[in-house]
DNA sequence: TCCTAATTTGTAACGATTACAAATTAGGAA
DNA sequence: TTCCTAATTTGTAATCGTTACAAATTAGGA
């Protein structure tokens, strides 16, 4: 797999400490977390760490293409790093966000009633997998 | 068509005023509008309107199931009269947002990876056919 | 008319995000 | 190495959308 260095170098995105953390933790922890979660896991590691850096480092790497911003039904933002193409489904019930692997090519670079489609958001919500067996007891 | 009065009563609501002038509002214009801009609206016909009572409003009639709250894309909640099935399109250049009446039944009440689908929201990005015109010049 | 509950209102508070300017850091030139 | 400059980070204050809350107003029934 890609350093995280050489990734944010390919985007002429010098790698500074601070940089390098955020990116390597979305890449990791498959949470899509808020600017806020981001900042609460790294500050016991760097202290002196600031939201706004987590705030202007985010808008960088999605500016750039590394990550994508999420509007998932709230009024906050979440990140995620950008891997393959998927959905999200949200439960409605303890909150968790899924991945959810499947495509719709339905949407691709297709004209609908004129407009020109670049992107597309799909979110389900509903209770999740885990939350329908504790139901069951 | 059945009258804004008939809706409320019809949900256990209380017709007042207020709440009479909001919902007409959401029924006569399509504009996805934020609380905001229903407020500045109806600020002029109503002097003694407070922004408190339109989020109230809002909050409530949502809950009835007579509006629709919308998450598209940005950190702002924006409402629409619940009418037919349809998806959102907004353009990326002047950002207005467009309903398109297209329908997916794939999500319609099914199981995706173990998880119950009960609300599919799905959110198209892209350039809108008036801006693809005008750019043409 | 009076009483009570529902509704509306205005202010203050809140949380996420951004603006901004000062402080710090890093890398290249001398 | 030291100095210089630009990039990056930081902390504070401001902003914006939204909510909490309590007082004021309104509406409908006894």
């Amino acid at each position: 797999m890609k350093s995280i260095i050489e990734i944010l170098k390919e985007h002429n995105i010098a790698p500074s400490m601070q940089r390098v953390k955020i990116l390597e933790y979305l890449r990791n922890y498959k949470t899509h977390p808020t600017a806020d979660m981001i900042y609460q896991a790294l500050v016991d590691e760097m202290p002196t760490l600031s939201k706004t850096t987590v705030y202007n480092t985010l808008k960088t790497l999605t500016e750039k293409g590394i990550l994508v911003a999420l509007s998932l039904f709230e009024n906050e933002e979440r990140y995620e790093y950008n891997t393959d193409p998927h959905i999200h489904f949200k439960c409605t019930k303890c909150g968790k966000i899924y991945d959810i692997s499947k495509t719709f090519e339905c949407f691709k670079n297709e004209e609908i009633e004129g407009h020109k489609v670049l992107e597309h958001h799909i979110n389900l919500k509903g209770i999740c997998k885990s939350c329908l067996e504790n139901a069951k007891g």
